[in-house]
DNA sequence: CCGTATTTGTTCGTATGTATT
DNA sequence: AAATACATACGAACAAATACG
């Protein structure tokens, strides 16, 4: 077995074993390299193989920290979720509840790696509608900087791919979708219509540019016995 | 940019266009190192995030070559549970709740293409546990034609994928799958130990062979508190 | 079939850049 | 402003798998 191999192991079982638990930073790479007694490349290999099983997520300057998640379970590579909600033929249609620009905060930030220098984010908020059916509550941010001009554009046009194409992004790709199942929020009920702990589909994503840089970072909540969505036979 | 980040865009600039086509092998590693005028670990640092991108793949010894894989293969049609559970360093368990051949009803007729002829499906239920934790209940059902010893197989191993291979089907990938948040019956909850009204994320999907046969139809269902499924980033 | 050269994989060493604390 | 900590890059050597005469 590699060695790097069998310290990732070493270091996956501390992290499950609860020695260091979620959110924490493990020691540093240099004290870790000693303490296993390699060279700091070797324990960078290791690291790099927790940090693509998901386990763990390093930052420049600050640390590698454990990653605070529950099961994940890798789907497949593309979600429409415009074109794959079953409602085939219904109308589309948005309703704005906020649009601001502010500071991001900690996820958003990380999300859309934003630096310290650029914190600003567009942030909007609305409910889709199928046919007048609220289907589903969605919170996007975008990247003030690279956007200045998006919020006059989300509020002229009708859709934020078009939107986006306005502030000179012509196509965007989706990065990465996570779903979990949750229940509505009173809050969150009212809005989509549904009834006090109706279950709703929670799907946290993430669009970048063809280049790879994230453009937008939304979370979604489908009103469950409305909404199937469709992986796979894009 | 990065000149690791540079010289996998040169290269992959000289796939694309058609200059190494599918198949072909790369030259060596040195040679690119010294035509790019960089050290062969920054060049390897550039393969590697080729090979990560689908484009290319490496075989020790023999070469660098080719990916042929344009549109028709996307990442993520491959989804294994013990596997994808394993990367997450969690040690996957199956308890079996029930494993019988019996006539397929509508919808399994449906999803496995069976015609009258060939009614008869082997029924797989269980449950899936991660470190011991219940995280899905799944009921999947299989062409007994098609797999006549399958079930000695499954009661073998600890994987559908090894039970499979050892009924002849040496892969197999990913068709389609459907998503929707549900509330728990009673029945499932306690089987997933989880609370009256918890919410569930019920996952319905078709698994063919390379030829696109049918060969399971599964329906999931995953505890929403524990499970949270991602879809992209393989 | 064997031995050898080739080619990728792993490890150690060292230096410098850059973001965070 | 300084120290800390991860990121990137160059250099060297050996191991492991493959290819070839």
């Amino acid at each position: 077995m590699r060695v790097w191999e069998s310290i990732a192991e070493a270091l996956r079982d501390a992290i499950q074993s609860g020695h260091y638990p979620a959110g924490a930073k493990l020691p540093t790479e240099t004290e870790l390299a000693t303490r296993f007694g390699v060279n700091r490349h070797t324990l960078r290999r290791a690291i790099a193989g927790l940090r693509e099983e998901g386990l763990v997520y390093s930052r420049r300057g600050a640390g590698v920290f454990v990653q605070h998640r529950p099961t994940e379970y890798p789907l497949g590579k593309r979600v429409r979720f415009n074109r794959n909600l079953l409602a085939a033929g219904q109308t589309p249609t948005r309703k704005l509840l906020l649009m601001e620009t502010r500071n991001a905060d900690r996820a958003e930030r990380d999300a859309l790696q934003l630096d310290h220098s650029t914190p600003r984010v567009h942030a909007l908020e609305g409910l889709s509608l199928a046919d007048g059916e609220p289907i589903a509550l969605f919170r996007s941010v975008f990247p003030a900087q690279r956007f200045p001009a998006l919020p006059g554009h989300l509020a002229k046009h009708h859709s934020v791919t078009e939107a986006l194409r306005a502030s000179g992004l012509n196509d965007y790709v989706r990065d990465s979708t996570r779903l979990t199942a949750k229940i509505a929020s009173p809050t969150q009920a009212s809005h989509l219509q549904l009834n006090a702990g109706a279950p709703i589909l929670r799907a946290v994503s993430v669009n970048v540019d063809l280049d790879g840089n994230p453009v937008e970072y939304g979370r979604t909540w489908f009103a469950g016995e409305r909404v199937s969505l469709v992986v796979g036979e894009d």
